[in-house]
DNA sequence: ACCTGAACACCGTTCAAGT
DNA sequence: ACCTGAACACCGTTCAAGT
């Protein structure tokens, strides 16, 4: 297997259409593909090349950001109780749908279904385990029924209520 | 104000204008004003001067349900105590949304926001009231709440997990 | 009064043609 | 290998012209 290099102008043309993403999505929280394409100066086929759909794209741009939120629930729990450590983090999850609510909108792209492994799943999971192993959070509770009450941060009614709302969702988990 | 007689015409396509809006629902999820228009045998204008948005379609097609779900808030609180009612009145609502998603989807178009009166808030709204009174449930919650936490049930991987998210819904809203 | 349907604006996606 | 952009299919919405 001979290493294949990637064009210049591909490469570029790939992070500028990240980049153009980002920019358009901290403006608009839509992203219409054309829009997306026109603005990075590519044909529509150079984007749908490199990013064959839309929650493609949503992954990539908010890729970091996933990344941060999911390396932060071994840190929480290394530094705190289970249960603790499971309602810092999802504060952590408020914040980040407060700024930016495509965090969200990426991970609900379905591949819960897919079973493939969700890194945010995963998170949910370690967290689930550790206070199932201390008693303190409910056995009957899977990472599924966490992200599908998480669902409600990407409504934009959810800004104010947010932590409330987590309070409540954090209150059923526990165990009495 | 004299008696404004509307044409007959006017009056059957409005009914197989929402009829029809049913049956496209029963089948596929999605709903299309042309195909809307198309189906029922109207111009499109005829269906926009009807219904100006979606939405308002929507709430047309789900009025007989989304009746019915409201009615028996008090009916419950009737035979039961405001916590076993709040609690059977959940699972109303998932039965619902199993059947028909849309009800859900009608119901998030934003009257929220609105504050105009929701009927499906205000019966959430007795029931908070009743449990608070009771001092079975907590005093600190709204229906906004309730609504928000619900929403999940808008998803389709909801369908298996409904009645399980619900309960622990139902234990984060109860006096421990 | 009410209706029709052509027309406009917009979007996603594909693919033949280019370099 | 990668790119462009015309083209196609689809949808929401408006409005001039009809009855």
């Amino acid at each position: 297997m001979p290493e294949r290099r990637t064009r210049a102008d591909a490469v570029s043309n790939r992070a500028r259409i990240v980049q153009v993403a980002r920019e358009l999505l901290a403006s608009s929280s839509e992203l219409p593909m054309n829009a997306v394409a026109k603005a990075a100066g590519v044909g529509q086929g150079t984007l749908y090349r490199n990013f064959a759909t839309r929650e493609a794209l949503l992954a990539e741009v908010y890729r970091a950001d996933v990344d941060r939120l999911v390396a932060s629930a071994p840190e929480l729990l290394a530094e705190h109780d289970a249960a603790t450590a499971f309602r810092l983090w999802l504060d952590n999850v408020a914040d980040y749908a407060r700024v930016k609510r495509g965090v969200l909108a990426a991970l609900e792209g379905g591949e819960l279904a897919a079973g493939h492994h969700d890194p945010i799943a995963e998170a949910i999971d370690r967290l689930l385990a550790a206070g199932r192993a201390e008693g303190t959070l409910r056995a009957d509770v899977g990472a599924s029924d966490v992200l599908l009450l998480l669902g409600f941060l990407s409504r934009p009614e959810a800004a104010d209520r947010a932590h409330h709302v987590l309070d409540l969702i954090f209150t059923g988990l526990r165990v009495r």
